[in-house]
DNA sequence: TATTATCGTATAACAGTGTTATATTCCACT
DNA sequence: AGTGGAATATAACACTGTTATACGATAATA
């Protein structure tokens, strides 16, 4: 412990300059998107050169990619719920509902985890794995769905739809011909129970 | 007609550059997806300088623009089917199943017409008409299924439905994280068909 | 303690982007 | 033939991500 409280200072000497940026860039990000999100932008508002930002990340890429796993977490966190009710419907719907919170209010990081963002991004192995953890944790409560219900479709397949239904909700209702005045999480929740109370 | 024809040549005259930056558009469009899409590869492909992408189009947001709508076309034209049969569930999961053929075989124009393209890009009102037109013609399929099937539920509702889970399992497909090897058009349909049917 | 090495940082540059001001060519019409 | 106007080319501007070089401070070593 001790022994390593040395290492951890260097450590978070440097994480100063490695926090300043990544808050920046989130700033940033919540203000304008990714389109807001430059080098030079990010470097500045954090008061340091551009060159920080390729010795503490990996150039954009690695901005980004902290951006992305931070997305993906969020999403994870939205669907990570405990239910004492033993009816687990309850639970998948509460794991629908979270996850559209979280796509509602953080619309940047939603549309740079679901490919919205500069073509040249290509999410790294970490931001991968944060994504597979993700839906891993979809697939998984919607199998205890569907063992409590007894039901005999695949839980992969009814993961999917689920994904599908609600993922389709929000990337249509992020579309410029999207109407802003409807309630799009009460419409993609109805569809949520509807289809699952059709699965067998 | 004759009177117009003078006029018309003139055009074509015109055309022949706008079609020759359009066509060279489109082909590095097809090949790289919008990051391919650079002003002056437009116009060095083309053989012009980069100044007639600004005189035949209004930048590259005319470039986009033209592409948006060529996207939004495919999915209208897909969904725009004639069915002799009386039941119109069928001609749902066709239009759908044509959709789903448009997104596969055009990526490229798929992810752009989405909003998976580069943020700077806002659609212009001929652009937003092309989208309207293309919804509009999905709720009118939906609708005449409602009908048939003396079902009450709203139109908009189940054309929202059905759009969410068509284009959900669509920008599923199209992520990072997306199994390759998965027939994603048949686990739409049956996605599709599950969900009509259980509508009331 | 003095010296060396290393790491983080700043400056400046390179190659690319969208865009536009200026200049030039070319064609149609009077 | 000459003039007007449209299409084009050149070059530049402001921006982007990235990097080579130089500088400085701090840590480890002789």
């Amino acid at each position: 412990m001790l022994y390593l409280s040395t290492s951890c200072f260097k450590s978070d000497e440097n994480m100063d300059s490695r926090t300043k940026i990544l808050n920046s860039a989130s700033e940033l990000f919540l203000e304008g998107g990714v389109s807001a999100l430059s080098v030079r932008a990010i470097s500045k508002r954090a008061g340091l050169s551009t060159i920080g930002i390729y010795s503490h990340f990996q150039g954009k890429q690695g901005i980004l990619d902290a951006l992305y796993i931070e997305g993906f977490n969020m999403v994870y966190d939205a669907m990570n719920v405990e239910v004492s009710d033993k009816a687990s419907l309850k639970l998948v719907l509460l794991g629908c509902e979270r996850y559209l919170s979280v796509a509602v209010d953080n619309e940047a990081h939603y549309r740079l985890i679901f490919g919205e963002n500069d073509a040249a991004y290509e999410p790294s192995k970490e931001a991968r794995d944060a994504a597979d953890r993700a839906f891993a944790k979809l697939v998984h409560n919607t199998g205890d769905y569907l063992r409590d219900a007894g039901l005999k479709t695949d839980r992969f397949v009814a993961a999917m739809d689920l994904w599908a239904i609600v993922h389709g909700y929000v990337s249509i209702s992020h579309h410029a011909r999207a109407k802003q005045d409807w309630d799009w999480k009460a419409m993609a929740l109805r569809a949520v129970e509807l289809h699952m109370r059709a699965l067998d």
